[in-house]
DNA sequence: GAGTTTGAAACT
DNA sequence: CAGTTTCAAACTC
């Protein structure tokens, strides 16, 4: 399976047109636009390059805008005027270092009508070092754009800050490869002919369109599937290795290893149900082992939770960029789930990205109650896990809120307890240090240990409750502290003259710059330390130095800590939502920045930011995947990273993981998205959707061929039409 | 637990 | 802005 024969597959589905191809895989390309079609390649002027893209097979496409070009920074998603009509270029060389053209590069006109022209750009800037030239680290994002007809925005975008792509996918035969003297003299070849000209806007809008039907039709589909009276007995449960059962997550978690496929018991059991049994007797029998399950899952949640076996897996592989939850919710979603045996459709449009109303690249909508709006990352997510961390809870408004109440409250209970129980089998980790479940991010941002202020009344910046702008509590031994609610007045003072001695007194520290690092705001000035101690604010923050600081001999000096922003799905931990009101992505970012405030400023000894993998990886890897791991993973070539691989990771690294108890599913692998889809049963009309659609029907047998869900399509399309 | 060192905050 | 003092935390013993 290559590629292209998967992107078929997907259309075999589809009544979206399927004339599409890939962007020629080369070095570099560059963008061009041009009103006019230039009588000469030298005519392709720089101020008409809206930027270039590294599309190599080995690397992780990296695109960057022209710097200061007005169209890479429309803020909207229609880069082109849609008023205007214009001839599109792009230019392909094998020479990144000069970026010159040569002879031997090929250039391509593109007159067509788009039918996919993905061009998101997203002008978002929050922080202060946003630079105009971004480097774009596509990750999977980019194969998911390839996958997809329309891309969909990069997860990074959640930050808030600049990004962009450019996603192209011409039809092959619009698409045009100049000869050498049609590339010198572009105003005398001919293109092809009756070749409609552009009108860009158009044709992302009709994509849309098509997009939605198509949604909807298979939504429908899906639904008459559902409400078949036969469906269970002909479609759902098979006896051979494939069963599995849509909507009944439970029979294909497994009890304790829900990522795992089947155990032979398992295929036994639905092997047993399965035959010569009648629709109903089916379904008692799965309710009846449903319930089992769901105690047991209940149970095994708790017990996760309690030993804060956050799962980071996010979503993974370039089919799941969008809202699958991570194993944890697994748990919550079942005991959500334990009362309704119907099959819970949940349907999303990837398609309107501008992203204040979205994350994750799916948009959400009235339709999209169930959409899971995570934290932007993995690694933000592993920050929030890290710290909220309990109760790895999937909320979404599926949820019961009164079981989230009543498991948020018990893990309370059992935190407490366990504070006091020095012997627990806490595996390690300091609970002195974890926060009870909370929800509420603002809150939990503000929290702050105690102080023990003895001379600056708890009102200078000395004092880090004041500094956090809380109030001094109870657990403070601060004399004549003056940071509390009876004096209002004078608290209000200090903080004014706080902020006029520095403006930016009481925000946050430090941020997050363009390249995914978070750095100290400010820098350093030490001396003495070498950056090595936690006097230094950067050292302590978990933070190598930057050219902010002016320390002196300082060895704090590698690698910053990156932030993994690009990263499919959520992370461990969601995010509480209802949907449309709260995805706002500006807001939220706030609340992440706070946590990831507080993160840093609990130093990096016990709880240093845990950088948790991107794309979908296990997370068990540490790392991003290339781009040729990302299409070797479409192709199915690779096998899944194996778990020695987590073994390989360095001590230090796992040390830190542990401590901040993100544990993670051994066997989880990179393409076992569809696990995660069945767990959330969701059914949702992107690229994700299909692999859900796939999965629901045909339950991958062996871990190695998760993606390979051409050859599930096609079998379940048989069935379907059958 | 007492004393010292440190660098940010506060001050001049 | 630079130099000095104050401060509470980090660190050492």
């Amino acid at each position: 399976m290559n590629n292209q024969q998967s992107f078929y597959s997907l259309m075999e589905l589809s009544p979206v047109p399927t004339n599409f191809t890939m962007m020629p895989a080369t070095k570099i390309t560059n963008f061009f636009h041009c009103d006019n079609r230039p009588s000469t390649l030298n005519q392709l002027p720089s101020q008409n390059n809206i930027g270039s893209a590294v599309f190599d097979k080995t690397e992780d496409p990296k695109i960057n805008f022209t710097k200061n070009h007005p169209l890479s920074y429309n803020p909207n998603l229609y880069i082109f005027d849609a008023s205007s009509q214009h001839n599109l270029y792009f230019h392909t060389h094998n020479n990144p270092e000069t970026n010159d053209f040569s002879q031997q590069d090929e250039m391509y006109h593109l007159n067509h009508k788009l039918d996919s022209v993905s061009i998101l750009v997203k002008k978002d800037i929050q922080h202060d070092n946003v630079q105009q030239q971004q480097p774009f680290d596509a990750d999977q994002d980019v194969g998911m754009a390839k996958y997809n007809n329309i891309c969909t925005p990069p997860a990074h975008s959640n930050n808030g800050d600049l990004f962009g792509m450019v996603q192209i996918q011409p039809d092959s035969k619009y698409l045009q490869t100049l000869t050498p003297t049609q590339k010198n003299n572009p105003a005398q070849y001919s293109p092809k002919s009756n070749i409609p000209t552009p009108n860009i806007a158009q044709a992302i809008s009709s994509a849309s369109d098509k997009l939605n039907q198509c949604a909807f039709n298979e939504q429908q589909q899906f639904q008459q599937l559902i409400n078949s009276n036969n469906y269970l007995q002909n479609n759902l449960i098979y006896s051979n290795q494939n069963a599995f059962i849509v909507g009944k997550q439970e029979y294909f978690q497994g009890l304790n290893n829900p990522m795992n496929g089947f155990s032979s018991s398992q295929n036994n059991y639905l092997q047993s149900i399965s035959k010569n049994k009648t629709h109903e007797s089916i379904k008692e029998e799965m309710k009846k082992r449903q319930e089992q399950m769901n105690q047991q899952l209940q149970a095994n949640c708790l017990q996760n939770s309690y030993h804060n076996k956050a799962n980071v897996q996010s979503t993974s592989s370039i089919h799941s960029q969008a809202s699958i939850s991570s194993t944890s919710s697994i748990n919550d979603q079942s005991i959500s789930n334990q009362n309704n045996n119907n099959v819970s459709l949940k349907i999303s449009y990837p398609i309107h990205y501008n992203s204040s109303n979205q994350m994750h690249g799916v948009a959400a909508n009235s339709l999209t109650s169930s959409i899971h709006v995570g934290s932007s990352s993995h690694s933000v997510g592993g920050i929030y896990t890290a710290n909220k961390l309990n109760i790895p809870l999937s909320m979404t408004t599926s949820v019961n809120n009164t079981i989230v109440e009543e498991k948020e409250r018990d893990l309370r209970d059992r935190n407490q307890q366990n504070s006091k129980d020095s012997n627990s089998d806490d595996e390690g980790y300091d609970y002195s240090n974890r926060q009870a479940a909370n929800i509420d991010m603002q809150e939990f941002a503000r929290k702050v240990d105690f102080c023990k202020c003895k001379k600056s009344k708890c009102l200078k910046l000395y004092c880090e409750c004041f500094l956090r702008g809380n109030y001094c509590n109870d657990q403070c031994i601060c004399t004549e502290c003056g940071n509390n609610d009876k004096n209002l007045e004078e608290r209000e003072k200090a903080i004014e003259e706080a902020k006029t001695r520095n403006s930016d007194a009481f925000n946050l520290k430090f941020k997050i710059t363009n390249n995914a690092t978070v750095t100290h705001k400010k820098g350093c000035n030490c001396k003495r330390t070498h950056c090595l101690k936690k006097y230094c604010e950067c050292y302590n923050a978990g933070l190598k130095c930057t050219d902010n600081c002016k320390c002196e001999g300082c060895k704090n000096t590698q690698d910053g800590l990156k932030m993994g922003l690009s990263g499919g799905g959520n992370s461990g931990v969601n995010m509480l939502t209802k949907a449309d009101e709260d995805c706002n992505s500006s807001e939220i970012n706030s609340q992440m920045l706070q946590s990831i405030d507080y993160q840093l400023q609990q130093g990096p000894t016990e709880r240093k930011i845990s950088m948790c993998s991107s794309t979908g990886t296990s997370g068990l890897q540490n790392r991003k995947r290339t781009r040729s791991e990302v299409l070797d993973q479409l192709t199915s070539k690779n096998e899944i990273p194996s778990q020695n691989q987590t073994d390989q990771l360095e001590p230090e690294i796992r040390k830190k993981k542990n401590s901040l108890c993100i544990k993670q599913n051994t066997q989880n692998s990179q393409v076992n998205a569809g696990s995660q889809i069945k767990i959330k049963n969701s059914y949702q009309p992107n690229q994700t959707s299909y692999n859900s659609f796939e999965q629901n029907f045909v339950y991958q047998t062996s871990n190695k061929n998760g993606a390979n869900f051409q050859q599930n399509t096609s079998s379940m399309l048989k069935k379907i039409q059958s």
